[in-house]
DNA sequence: GTTACTCATGGCACCGATAACATACGCTCA
DNA sequence: TGAGCGTATGTTATCGGTGCCATGAGTAAC
C-alpha cells in the first residue's frame, strides 16, 4: 500500500483515559454506568470517546469478564421459511435491547452430527446462551455437555441438560383449528402433520385428536408432511383420492398451499368441497386463493420471548402472553354442502 | 451450590500443551494447521484436546490476532421474508465453511439511523467484515467511517465507501419477464415496482423499460409497492380499475399475490383476462392459484456469493455463475384473448 | 568441515478490557 | 478527635491465545 499515513490501531480505553484524563479503569465504569462516577468525569470521559473515536472491543472485554454478550440461535434451513425469518427477528430484537448480539449456525437437516457441530461451532465462539429453534431429535451425551454448561432454551419443547423450555401451547392451536371445523358442521376432520420429530407437530395432531374425541368422532389416520409446500402437494394428493372427505386440517400454512393445489387440480374445490384450516398465519396467507383460514401464532414474539426466558429467567409472565393463539377466520373454510 | 467440585475454568491451550508435552505455542500451531509440525507431534496434541475436553477460545484470538472471524449481515426486518431468509442461509453457510462466524442485525425499517447504528452494533462486536442486504438510503459520514475501516459487500448495488458490490443483473430479471409477455403477443405491460430506494427494483424497472423501448412500446407508468403482499393488493386493486391492461410485471412475488387477489376480487380473471409475471421464484410460487410465472432468483448462491467476495475477493468468477436468471414458466401468463 | 538453510519447537511480550484490591477524600457520629 | 464508612478513583494482575524472535537439530552444498 501507498498510504500516507500507516493505518494505526483503533484507540482504546487507554487512549481515552488519557485523554480525559482519568484512568483507563475509570473510563471502564463510566461507559458501563456503574454508579460510583462522577458525573462531571463521565462526562469528560463521554466527551474524550468522542474526540479520539473510540470504538469498544468485544473481544476483549469477552476474555476478560468471561463473557461475550452473545447469544446463539440454531435454525433449520428447511422447513418454514417465514417462521424461521419471523423468530429470528424476534430473537435478534430483543437480543439486541439487552445489549446482546446474535450468533446463528443454520443445520441443514435434522440430523444429531449436524446439531452437535453447530451448538460446537457456536460454543467455541463463546455465546452466553443458545435458542434452539429446531427439535432435538435425539440428545447425545455432547450434546448434553454442551447445554449444560451453556444456558439454553428450547423452543419446540425439546429437553436436555438445564435447558429451559419455552412452552407454547401448540395443543391449542390443534384443538382451535379442529373445533372451528366442527363448529361449521362438519362430520369428520382429517389431518396432515409436520413431521413428527418436532414437538410442535405432535402436538397440533394431539390437539386434533382429543378434540374429534371429544366430539365423539373417531379420528382419521393422520398423513405427514415435512412443513413445505411440495410435501403438502404430495399429501393433498392422497387426500384428493380419498372420497367423502370435507375438512382437513394442515398443520402448517406453507404446506396447506401445496395441499389446496393438490385439491384443485383433482378438482375438489376449497373450500366447496374441502374445508382447509392451518396453523401460522403466515403474511400470504390473506393473499392466496381461497385466503387461508388459519390459526395464527406470533413467531416474532414467540423468538423474543425465548431471549427474555433466557437472560431474565421470568418464566412466569412470559408464557403467559406468548402462548395465546387466535383464529383468522377467511374463505378456505365453509359449511359441508349437505351440512 | 452444593457442588462438590467447584466449577473450574474451561481448560486453556496450555492445559492442553501440558497434557500433550509440548508448549502452548505448538498447541496454537497445531490447532490451527500450520505447516511447520511434525505430524506425531500433531496426533498427540490433538489426542490432549479430546482428553482434556478443550474448548476454542474465540475471544482470546480475536483479541490478540485482531481478527474476529466473524461477519455482520445486515438485514431488513419487513419486505420480503422468504428472500432475507435464504439469503441469510447462503451467507451463513459460506461463512460457515470459511470458519466464520455470523452475526446478525435487523433493521426495522430503511433509515439511516437505524442503519447507523445496526453498524457500529456490529463493528463493536469486532466482526471482520459486513454483507449489507438492504439498500442504503443515504451514505453519512458515519456510515463511510464504518465501511471505510471494514470491508463491505452490498448486495442491492448501494455504493459507500469501500465496499465492494455484488453486481446481480436485475435489469436481465426485468427484461426477461416483460419479453416474456410480449412473446405472448401483449401490446403493453405495465408495472408494479419495488420501492424506488432499492436498486433492484429500480434496475428491474430500468428492465421493463428498455424492454418496451426496444419493441417500440411507450411504457406506461409504474405502480410502487413496497415487496409486501399487502402492497401488492393495493396497487391490485388500482390495475383492476384500469380497462384494457392485460399483461402485469410485478416486481416480487409476494406483491404478485396481492395483486392476483385484487384483481380476482374485480372481477379480473388471471391469466384468462390479465397475464402477471413477478421475480423471485419463491417456493410458495408453484402451489398458489394461478401457479406464478416468475423469474427465478437464487438468494441462496447470491448470500453465499458475498461472502466469497467479502472473504476471496475474487470477483470474477463469483459474477457470472450468480448473476444468471431463469424463468419458470406457470400458468399466471398466457396469451391475450385477441392476441 | 564449515557455511547455509530448513524444519520443528520454545520463550516471551502483548492485544484491551475487567476483577480485585488499594488508596484518598469527605463525612458522620460517638 | 478519631473510628468507621461510603464514594470516587488509581494500580496491578489476569483472561487465553498469537506474533515475533530465538534456538537446536538435521541436512545439503561448497
Amino acid at each position: 500500500m501507498t498510504e500516507g499515513t500507516a493505518r494505526t490501531r483503533q484507540p482504546s480505553m487507554t487512549d481515552v483515559a488519557r485523554t480525559a484524563g482519568v484512568s483507563a479503569q475509570t473510563v471502564s465504569r463510566a461507559l458501563r454506568g456503574s454508579p460510583n462516577v462522577n458525573a462531571e468525569t463521565k462526562r469528560r470521559v463521554l466527551a474524550a470517546v468522542e474526540q479520539v473515536g473510540y470504538r469498544f472491543n468485544s473481544a476483549a472485554r469477552a476474555l476478560s469478564s468471561g463473557r461475550s454478550h452473545t447469544i446463539g440461535l440454531v435454525l433449520l434451513a428447511s422447513g418454514g421459511y417465514y417462521s424461521r425469518s419471523a423468530v429470528t427477528a424476534g430473537v435478534e430484537a430483543a437480543a439486541g435491547e439487552a445489549g446482546y448480539a446474535v450468533n446463528i449456525a443454520t443445520i441443514a437437516a435434522l440430523d444429531t452430527g449436524l446439531m452437535e457441530r453447530a451448538l460446537s461451532k457456536l460454543a467455541d465462539q463463546g455465546v452466553d446462551g443458545f435458542v434452539i429453534a429446531v427439535p432435538l431429535i435425539s440428545v447425545t451425551p455432547k450434546i448434553e455437555d454442551i447445554t449444560r454448561d451453556i444456558p439454553t432454551v428450547t423452543l419446540d419443547g425439546s429437553r436436555t441438560a438445564g435447558a429451559r423450555v419455552l412452552g407454547i401451547d401448540q395443543q391449542e392451536a390443534g384443538r382451535v383449528a379442529t373445533q372451528h371445523l366442527l363448529d361449521l358442521g362438519h362430520r369428520q376432520v382429517w389431518h396432515i402433520s409436520g413431521p413428527d420429530e418436532w414437538i410442535e407437530a405432535r402436538q397440533r395432531r394431539q390437539g386434533w385428536q382429543e378434540c374429534l374425541d371429544a366430539a365423539g368422532v373417531e379420528a382419521p389416520p393422520p398423513l405427514e408432511g415435512d412443513w413445505s409446500p411440495d410435501s403438502g402437494y404430495r399429501q393433498g394428493q392422497i387426500i384428493a383420492m380419498i372420497p367423502d372427505v370435507t375438512a382437513v386440517f394442515v398443520a402448517g400454512d406453507e404446506m396447506a398451499f401445496g395441499v389446496i393445489r393438490a385439491l384443485r387440480e383433482r378438482g375438489r374445490s376449497v373450500p366447496d368441497d374441502v374445508s382447509i384450516v392451518s396453523v401460522d398465519d403466515i403474511a400470504l396467507a390473506a393473499h392466496c386463493f381461497p385466503p387461508l383460514t388459519t390459526v395464527r401464532q406470533d413467531f416474532y414474539r414467540y423468538g423474543a420471548a425465548a431471549v427474555d426466558l433466557l437472560l431474565r429467567g421470568d418464566d412466569a409472565d412470559v408464557d403467559e402472553s406468548v402462548a395465546s393463539v387466535s383464529l383468522s377466520v377467511r374463505e378456505s373454510t365453509t359449511r359441508p354442502r349437505s351440512g
